[in-house]
DNA sequence: ATGGGAGTACGACGAAAGTCGAATAACTCG
DNA sequence: CGAGTTATTCGACTTTCGTCGTACTCCCAT
């Protein structure tokens, strides 16, 4: 019999990640067990505590936008995989997700008899995707280069995304303004942008 | 017998003006008389010496970006009608350019024999757009904003789109940057927003 | 004609953005 | 363990942005 299943859910609606739970549940009955997190604060708690197999991350959180708190938790995961959940189904989001680590992508709008193939496959072959071709050059060149920036990089740009101000960034990173101008200038220099405004559509470009 | 139809092609592609020619020919046998322009500047003129019934403009051109053209073109051509050709077809896209005042938008897929029948119906009915339902209220409203800016001020906004400096804008448009940033200022105004950033991410989801 | 009301244009000034250099921590690799 | 690399942090300067007041034009409505 193969081992107990540990599985961290992350979203912020806790109908979801009930759904989330029945789903696994059809998947692989008596299985997994899972743990409930509803921010991103939350999952990065639980995952020093204990250690788990999967989690799976909800992209469209309050707590945290876009693909900043999968770098994150990425970093904290240690040996589990993370899987994304998400309502944004653009090849571009698949791409992106792939290249900065994500095992899986799961698109809300999935057949639950999809989703349960796609759990299988997570736990046997490591991973699942929805069916995309790779891009075009250019597509590709501006998710490798948003996948080389640093977290704390990834978190300024997603402040830069939400139209938000050097100065309302560095109180939300809890860090100096200027800091945040360093990253900024980082992160033009990574994305091959001269301004801020630059950076956004290059960045709009390769998540969209 | 109806009377000849005087239609303008606009686009900066000699290729792609004469398929419209062959589309527009094989649509009315004999009943289209058809003048080229390959720039903007170029219709504006032909507007100024003749009276047209319906200009046909390549939204993605080189001398003029997006959906600034749209709005001179709009200004100069008295009686006739204008329709949108576009490689681009997004629902936002249909959307704001129904918004601005164009008669028709015929995306560049268009199966030849849906193209014959668009061309019946601008001529017929007075106008034609590709089946798609009223985007949810705040879609619209972008879109309902970014038609009540000024020409000025939409051409300052597609440089902000390309990523340009208020500086190079001003270039540009041959006027000093002190106009550019009186411009934005209103620009910001209208869309809501309280910094360029913001004013970018308004306008790509108004027209992405 | 004359008085709004837009649209466009500009200068000046305070605020925000971006650059440069430098210091500290954390991590890797021989 | 020490050396080198990278991430993060910040302060000081320069450049760019955004606001405000103002002026000029055109239009059209009373």
């Amino acid at each position: 019999m193969a081992p107990r299943r540990r599985v961290l859910i992350v979203d912020d609606h806790p109908l979801f990640r009930d759904a989330l739970d029945v789903a696994l549940e059809r998947a692989m009955p008596g299985m997994i067990e899972t743990v409930h997190a509803g921010t991103l604060a939350d999952a990065l708690e639980q995952l020093g505590k204990d250690q788990f197999t999967l989690v799976l991350l909800d992209l469209n959180m309050s707590d945290t936008e876009g693909f900043d708190g999968l770098t994150r938790l990425l970093a904290a995961s240690g040996d589990a995989k993370v899987a994304i959940v998400s309502a944004t189904e653009s090849t571009q989001a698949f791409a992106t997700a792939k290249t900065l680590g994500a095992s899986a992508y799961l698109p809300k709008s999935l057949p639950p008899k999809e989703l349960t193939y796609a759990i299988w496959a997570i736990f046997d072959e490591g991973g699942w995707y929805p069916d995309f071709k790779e891009e075009d050059e250019a597509v590709s060149d501006a998710a490798r280069n948003v996948a080389q920036l640093t977290p704390a990089q990834r978190r300024v740009l997603n402040g830069l995304a939400a139209g938000l101000l050097n100065k309302q960034i560095a109180y939300e990173m809890g860090i100096s303004d200027a800091t945040v101008k360093a990253h900024m200038t980082a992160i033009m220099r990574k994305l091959g942008a001269t301004n801020r405004t630059q950076a956004l559509l290059i960045y709009r470009d390769a998540v969209s």
